[in-house]
DNA sequence: CAGGTGATGTGCATTTTTGCGCAGGCGTTG
DNA sequence: CAACGCCTGCGCAAAAATGCACATCACCTG
């Protein structure tokens, strides 16, 4: 069975028993609907109509197409509703891909807008690889770093994160606090493992300081946070990040040269949606706290 | 939902995951699937798919009508199968209607060949109006009389019914047989109340005998039969239905001015169809047996 | 019984849809 | 790193579907 527009107009003229209150229907040139009726019968060798003077009759097949078009056309109505509903509740899925650090801010925003959206559920995607917009494997993507260039994404600048170097007060009872950059040097630090970290608060570390002063050095973001709660060494943290922990000690004020910018990426498809604005309106809300 | 088509056109591709290999399977030109799936977008407001280099890729509305549209497409294979299989084979309905006085000999026709098809249903419908082939109110009709000429109708002569003149042997032991022609004005005949009637036979006996020897008068051909059974006078009676009563005694010989024509009346539309054909064919060979 | 209404069906002009060729991009492979 | 394969996307010409006007027929109505 091919070109369904034929079995509509038959579904049409069997329910309607007439050529030209089915061509009304459909809104089409009764014409149109005869011949949509020959073709149909000719390529199913079929007769599915009786012609005669007041009308077309549905043979006992023209009633049995009458029965599974009539489900379809129900189930096509219902599938309307569904879809056009789905382009403007938030409702379904929405994934949410970031790096693992980021997780500790998003989490509670993530949980915050799925108990304001009951039907929503929320897929947070962290880990190594980049979960591929393009590929439908995420709706939002919260990048760092340099501008994402990718052409059918939307990219817009989210924040900046102001950062700020910190160490725990076992570090500080141990080493002491830091006395300028000057006194860097007599330091040690929790860094990350990548030398080629285009995070601008490392290349300012690597910049500063020796290499051998950087005694700990992670792979992730969490890790780092930890080591340096552990009292590892003095690292950078986001003062957002920094302020919920009170056992840390600001060893050096944010600088405006450490910033990182995060970015929030959509898929130029899904950017339009109801659902990913929500979000992404939502989530700005939020965010304002992150930049204090 | 208007325009199943693209409906289609989308299932196909979010099936296969590419424009190109809908199209291929569609059998249309991959531009043409493009086309279809803006229009269907655009009329539904929603992004059914993320196009990326390798293909498209169903969202979760795209997904939705994927599953939608399978059992559609199922549905569709399903009736496509029986309608094919229901103009070849016999089964169903089988309606067939005449006159009530040719029930005698068309429904051991008709049983037989219902016992030839397990899953056919027999509608015999008899009665003083004319069930209309044109309103698909029977399929074959069985018509004596003068060939109809229903532009829609397939008319074919079927037989042609000798008839004879008979009464019961207890109107011969009141009334003696009848000697010849000229013997008419002395007996009493069973006739039709119809003056006007066409049939061959009323007119020979209007024109041969005076009015008031008809005695008996019938509007019915059943009712006719059985006057002259029950010895009321003398009457018209096809030979195979004399043959079957020995009491009768055929007072004259069959003549051929007296036949009366019957014609096997289909619709068009059904005319050619299995069911039809060989419900006609297996009447004719049946319908032999009466022509004797 | 004659006129009106509403239905089907057909030839022709028009509009819409489709096909074709080619450009451009991404990923893979040797 | 270059060549290849496969995909999307676009402009233009051809083909197909559609709309229109009109003819015809059946049935109803006054």
């Amino acid at each position: 069975m091919e070109n369904w527009d034929e079995v509509r107009t038959a579904y049409q003229v069997a329910r309607m028993g007439t050529v030209s209150g089915a061509a009304e229907v459909l809104g089409v040139h009764h014409a149109t609907v005869i011949r949509h009726i020959e073709a149909i019968e000719a390529r199913l060798g079929v007769k599915l109509f009786q012609r005669h003077a007041r009308g077309y009759t549905p043979t006992e097949s023209g009633q049995d197409l009458l029965r599974v078009a009539q489900a379809t056309d129900d189930q096509f109505s219902q599938l309307v509703g569904r879809l056009k509903g789905q382009g403007d509740e938030v409702s379904g899925e929405l994934v949410v891909t970031s790096l693992s650090s980021m997780s500790h801010l998003l989490v509670p925003v993530l949980t915050e807008f799925q108990q304001m959206h009951p039907g929503l559920v929320i897929r947070y995607l962290t880990g190594e690889r980049l979960f591929r917009l393009e590929y439908g494997e995420a709706h939002v993507a919260l990048r760092a770093g340099n501008a994402p260039d990718q052409p059918d994404n939307v990219v817009q600048p989210f924040a900046r994160q102001r950062i700020g170097l910190f160490a725990s007060q076992s570090y500080v009872d141990r080493h002491g606090v830091l006395e300028g950059i000057d006194d860097l040097k007599n330091h040690q630090f929790v860094g990350t493992d990548n030398e080629n970290s285009r995070a601008p608060f490392n290349k300012w570390l690597r910049e500063h300081t020796n290499e051998e002063t950087i005694i700990f050095r992670c792979s992730d973001g969490v890790a780092m946070q930890e080591a340096i709660m552990a009292g590892a060494g003095i690292g950078f943290m986001s003062t957002w990040e920094a302020s919920r922990r009170p056992d840390l000690v600001k060893m050096m004020e944010p600088r405006e040269e450490w910033e990182g910018s995060l970015w929030l990426v959509t898929h130029v498809d899904l950017h339009r949606t109801n659902k990913v604005q929500s979000f992404l309106s939502f989530l700005k809300e939020r965010s304002k706290a992150w930049q204090q």
